[in-house]
DNA sequence: CATCGGTGAGACAACGTTGTCTTGCAGTAG
DNA sequence: CTACTGCAAGACAACGTTGTCTCACCGATG
């Protein structure tokens, strides 16, 4: 059912041709410069343009173009709310803008058909290429939902069963040198609190800290997995609440870091027990004891992507390749802590 | 040019047809789920679809299409990056979700022109509406940026020179009550820092702030204005340089407030100087002292954007309509801290 | 048995734009 | 003066889809 003063019409090319008594070709040309048209006819073609303020119909130009390219590209980052996912995605936007590229984005929340679903929505709005923090584990779907030759480059985590560049931070290494610092201070009970083993990079990390371990020949405790950060608060309150608890802990994941830092507050042992966290955190350095991070450099993760797809996007067609963004252990208290002897204590 | 094998063509309706041997139209009846196509023939353009991977052309479908959506929104913030737009657009990316649209979104930066570019943009890309938090002070270029009737919603400030619901925080009752509140713990010099005057929400704290002193009769000292968190560090340490330094701080937004805490911390004056914050940050418990602010809800905020901007889309024609999104002061430690003689001391 | 109404399915045009082809005209050479 | 070249500008079709119209066929009705 139409409202009566229902959106009104946009003037189209056919408008503007007419009020400037030319041929709809003609204001074609000058819309996309083309330089054979006459400077007057072109003159008369901009004013009847101002006049009715017309503005081209991407969507019909794109349907007849040869190139078919929106100036669109789709973004799928964990959770666009996540300092984390939010200044990777700033990154690719700055890269995008400078191109005159804009940004479908949308948060998949570590749900597969979420990451599926959105695949198809944006490819449906003829995104020209995708960024993706696959959350699955497995892609091969986007052969289905993308049109043939859409680049995809994957960020944060590998791509499994699509070809794509992959944008990955030093997970393995980062988590070493994380352990391996806590080692070098003296540390033997070092506990692991991680994500899901599901996630990839929290796989990556896990390795990483048994590498580290081993390398010193000390035996891994069990590994509790959580993900949210009062999880990680309750995780890490339990832990202490049984009997040989850790000297130090290993946090892989920037939500766990804080949960964990809470929590040893609660129990007052923020002084006593060390603890390194893998990706940094706003705040980190004024917290009580200042927070020893590994960090990534999610800006240059964003950056790294947005650039590799836009030389896929521009034609290239190497082989799939992959860039390691390396991190960076920044000492600032808490992982410089030496062990100290704790006593199980009842959970608050 | 051409490359060789260039991305292939995707299927189109009419290929579907040909392989289900249908006409073309029967197809488009199956895919737009109507009712009249007899049982066998839909099972055959099914099978079609699926053994081809046909997906729809939006553009297309949207070209002829009376209703003319796209089942997209444009979303213009302050910056994804920073915690509150990333917020505000998490709450907004929920809630279009849920109803099957996607988000094209971008960063304004403060900047008029990025402002007024981006809307163009996402108009060009026929948002079906859009959420906007103003950079400038004026946006009736909305009016020939957008096609006629194309709903907007401003968000965090108000727009101008264009209708359009408002989602706004109480800023100035929200400003008062946290001046208040230093007062009534006995504070007489209390500073403001805060951001640009040419920003609406930033006038409106400073008008919050002096009608707190008016009420107690006093009255404001300099007002220095600011940005980003270094500059905020900078000129706090400045005014503690000088003779008569406040006891307190009233920080009117969030980068300002993190700056000012860590300019106290080098001062060593965070347990002698109150501070309360505008605007809610993460980890803002975690310091020492906790910092004391007056939270806005930026969640709710695009939430109740995104659901006016949805029904506008609907097609609701009713007047603009205002929707203020109350403020709650979060008592946490550094609001509370008495008056403490300071006296000036030199720039570290 | 002729007519009618209802219904499923195809033909055709149209959305707003661009690629290609054609036309018309001016300028130049034969 | 005619023929040819070059170029500006219009005519027309096409992109992939949906709205509208028409047709064919069915069973039901007089």
């Amino acid at each position: 059912m139409r409202q009566p003063d229902d959106r009104a019409v946009r003037p189209t090319m056919n408008d503007v041709a007419r009020t400037a008594g030319v041929s709809l070709k003609t204001v074609s040309r000058v819309i996309n410069g083309e330089p054979t048209v006459a400077p007057h006819l072109a003159e008369r073609v901009r004013a009847a343009v101002d006049a009715l303020r017309y503005r081209p119909n991407l969507g019909a130009s794109m349907l007849r173009r040869n190139d078919r390219r929106t100036r669109t590209i789709g973004v799928l980052l964990e959770d666009v709310g996540n300092p984390f996912s939010a200044a990777l995605h700033r990154a690719v936007e700055d890269e995008a803008l400078a191109r005159g590229v804009h940004v479908l984005i949308g948060s998949v929340d570590e749900n597969p058909q979420r990451e599926r679903d959105l695949a198809r929505a944006f490819a449906e709005r003829h995104a020209d290429g995708l960024i993706v923090a696959p959350a699955g584990d497995d892609q091969s779907y986007l052969a289905s939902e993308l049109p043939a030759g859409t680049p995809v480059v994957f960020v944060d985590r590998q791509g499994t069963g699509f070809a794509g560049d992959s944008v990955l931070a030093t997970n393995v290494v980062g988590a070493t040198e994380a352990v391996r610092h806590l080692i070098a201070h003296g540390h033997r009970r070092i506990a692991f609190l991680g994500d899901h083993a599901r996630i990839a990079t929290a796989r990556s990390r896990y390795r990483g800290y048994l590498d580290a371990l081993g390398e010193a020949g000390l035996e891994p405790p069990a590994k509790p997995e959580l993900h949210h950060w009062s999880t990680a608060e309750s995780a890490t309150l339990t832990l202490f609440g049984r009997d040989h608890p850790p000297t130090a802990l290993f946090t892989a994941q920037n939500l766990v870091t804080i949960g964990a830092v809470r929590a040893l507050r609660r129990l007052r042992l923020h002084r006593d027990v060390a603890l390194v966290g893998f990706d940094d955190f706003p705040l980190a350095d004024l917290v009580e004891p200042a927070v020893t991070v590994v960090a990534q450099d999610p800006a240059a993760m964003g950056r790294t992507a947005a650039r590799a797809l836009f030389e896929r996007i521009d034609g290239d067609r190497q082989p799939p390749r992959e860039f390691w963004i390396p991190t960076a252990l920044i000492r600032r208290g808490s992982g410089e802590l030496p062990p100290h002897p704790v006593r199980a204590r009842a959970t608050l």
